[in-house]
RNA sequence: GGCCCUGUAGCGCAGUUGGUUAGCGCGCCGCCCUGUCACGGCGGAGGUCGCGGGUUCAAGUCCCUUCAGGGUCGCCA
């Protein structure tokens, strides 16, 4: 469609013909006078058109609009601050019918989320949503400028894989020509693998898969993860600073460019978070809980949900910030190939990091000495043989390197406020959901 | 997977100690309306009360089974 104009451009034009294109949001045909609302992916405008006492075709084919039927309009704009929605309207001169849509909508603003989910792409036309996919290709862009600026690679890792990445205990296998696959739970190994590489420094944006039955608010069988790595660290403290820079630039970038629409749809103001984070070690915040008097029911050394909200609670009080990074994870509970502590056998160089009470990311520095990770696995009761292709990454020089893995939808639904992830992505998926 | 809650019209809900033809709002359809803007007025259509079984003279309502969904916990990002 030539020449056409976004809604949302419309009030700062002068007086003139245009032409837009958009949905029919409401209808209300008068005798005399017929108003036609439309709405695109910008906003929503009163189309206006002063029936002609004789029968009128143009009349008649917009009696005949149904709602979310999509349009094509050319009139005249005319600021009239008789009009309440922005004061402007569309005095019609043509409409043309793209696409009729059927009357009944099956969902409204109203519906549960999971007829929403099963009509995605009705739910979808919300400003709203559209505004959260907007921010977060903001996020991701913002990410890419910093990770270039820093010499960083791309890469893209299988998803299908013959062997398990990590633990076999959330992985979906697949039937692949006479034998099977997997589908990949992290890109954990294939990061490492990029720094035995010698790429140095790379990052991945990509789905993973678990197939873990789990029935929260903050879980999905399929996500986007964050994944980043980078050679010659000195300690995960290295690749805590990185990450900080990342949320703390793209966040400022979504306030600065979306922060009044944010404010209007979803009435939260963006928090821009200082640097450095506030970083706690693990067994610290344990005590902090504790004085807080909430007891911890898991004896693994980790915090439970509420735990971690506890821990949120604390340093948004203290520190006013709504970021914690929690370090110095005890080895039980971390994977065979996060680093150990020089003088502390029993502490990982690892983080996690937890946004508004919510987990977002593990990080920590690998292990990159082939000996030291043949003894952890032996530790952890793995089988060096099932290892073998990964311990050989190892084998032949490897620097020192560390990452982090961030769900990209949790960001998206903690900054939002959103109560759920199944909002807060392009289309869900989890145990109960593979449509649409 | 455990526990709790909910399934009644396209959507959101009400439905009394079990008792005649199951209601309300929005939406939809028709007619009317001189500028509406949550437009308004009048009229109308639309329901195997999630599925199956049971108790009873009688079940949307009570019981059992099963399915679907929501919340939460475990676990994670």
């Amino acid at each position: 469609m030539q020449n056409r104009s976004l809604i949302s451009e419309l009030q700062t034009r002068e007086d003139g013909a245009v032409k837009i294109g958009g949905w029919v949001e409401t209808l209300r045909d008068q005798k005399r006078i017929q108003f036609i609302i439309i709405r695109d992916e910008s906003g929503s405008v009163q189309v206006t058109y002063p029936r002609p006492q004789d029968q009128d075709a143009l009349a008649d084919l917009v009696s005949s609009l149904t709602s979310g039927s999509f349009v094509e309009i050319e009139g005249n704009l005319k600021h009239d601050e008789r009009v309440k929605l922005g004061g402007i309207e569309i005095l019609l001169t043509d409409l043309t019918l793209v696409s009729q849509s059927l009357p009944d909508s099956p969902i409204a603003e109203d519906t549960s989320i999971d007829k929403r989910l099963d009509w995605r792409f009705l739910d979808m036309r919300r400003p709203e949503l559209n505004l959260m996919l907007r921010i977060q290709t903001t996020l991701e862009q913002t990410w890419r400028e910093i990770w270039l600026e820093n010499d960083f690679i791309e890469i893209h890792s299988p998803k299908l894989m013959g062997s398990p990445s990590e633990s076999h205990a959330e992985l979906f296998k697949l039937e692949y020509f006479d034998t099977h696959a997997y589908l990949a739970q992290s890109p954990q190994f294939y990061k490492q693998m990029a720094m035995s590489a010698g790429l140095g420094k790379i990052f991945e944006i990509g789905s993973v898969f678990r197939a873990d039955p789990s029935f929260t608010s903050r879980h999905a069988t399929e996500f986007v993860s964050v994944d980043m790595e980078m050679s010659w660290i000195d300690s995960h403290q290295d690749v805590m600073a990185f990450q900080e820079q990342l949320l703390a630039r793209a966040f400022a970038k979504v306030k600065e460019k979306f922060g009044v629409e944010i404010e209007k749809l979803y009435g939260i103001d963006i928090k821009v978070p200082t640097v450095p984070f506030p970083r706690i070690p693990i067994a610290e915040a344990h005590q902090i809980v504790e004085k807080r008097g909430y007891k911890v029911p898991r004896q693994d050394g980790d915090l439970d949900p509420e735990g971690e909200r506890q821990i949120a609670a604390h340093v948004s009080e203290e520190l006013g910030h709504e970021f914690v990074f929690l370090t110095d994870y005890p080895k039980n509970i971390r994977p065979f190939y996060h680093m150990r502590h020089e003088d502390n056998d029993s502490l990982t160089k690892s983080y996690d990091l937890v946004f508004k009470g919510t987990e977002i990311t593990t990080g920590a520095q690998r292990e990159h000495r082939v000996e030291v990770l043949e003894k952890q696995i032996i530790e952890k009761g793995l089988e060096l043989e099932s290892l073998g292709f990964y311990l050989d990454f190892f084998r032949y020089g490897a620097p020192a390197h560390g990452g982090f893995g961030m769900g990209l939808t949790r960001v998206v639904m903690l900054l939002l406020d959103l109560p759920n992830i199944r909002e807060a992505s392009f289309l869900f998926r989890g145990p109960n959901r593979l449509t649409p």
